[in-house]
DNA sequence: AAGATGACTAACT
DNA sequence: AAGTTAGCCATCT
């Protein structure tokens, strides 16, 4: 018989997994690459996040635009198409920005699970 | 095969 | 505030 895969995870996996934190981020909230790694299960890998990221397939329909960087900020150069693209997406879900950056804290979505339990008003 | 690159981040200067 | 250094690691040249 074949043995089992001496590595338990794929880099492919390790994509999956990645792909399945992105989605999982509700609507009006966002997240920053090193967190989606940390739940993802790979603390320190935010760079992968990033690649992750850019090689999901368009199938799987992967808000992507909710992943932002460590400073609340988009990571495309500002100004450009990309950069653009995501902000709009971002504020018609209700996502604001205070001159180009997002308060992370408040559109995370812990704070999106607090809103449901005590209502918007706190 | 070896070095550069990048949708990153944290720590330090 | 802005630049540097170091850690990270799959991909690209």
């Amino acid at each position: 018989m074949t043995a089992e895969k001496p590595v338990p995870e794929s880099q492919d996996d390790r994509y999956k997994k990645i792909w399945a934190v992105v989605s999982s981020i509700p609507e009006g909230c966002v997240l920053n690459y090193g967190e989606v790694a940390r739940l993802a299960g790979m603390p320190g890998r935010a760079r992968m996040v990033g690649r992750a990221i850019g090689r999901a397939p368009k199938k799987l329909k992967l808000p992507w635009f909710r992943v932002v960087n460590a400073q609340g900020g988009i990571s495309f150069k500002k100004g450009s198409a990309p950069y653009t693209r995501q902000r709009k997406l971002l504020e018609s879900e209700g996502v604001e920005f205070d001159q180009d950056t997002i308060d992370l804290q408040r559109f995370s979505p812990e704070q999106a699970v607090d809103r449901l339990l005590w209502g918007p008003d706190g």
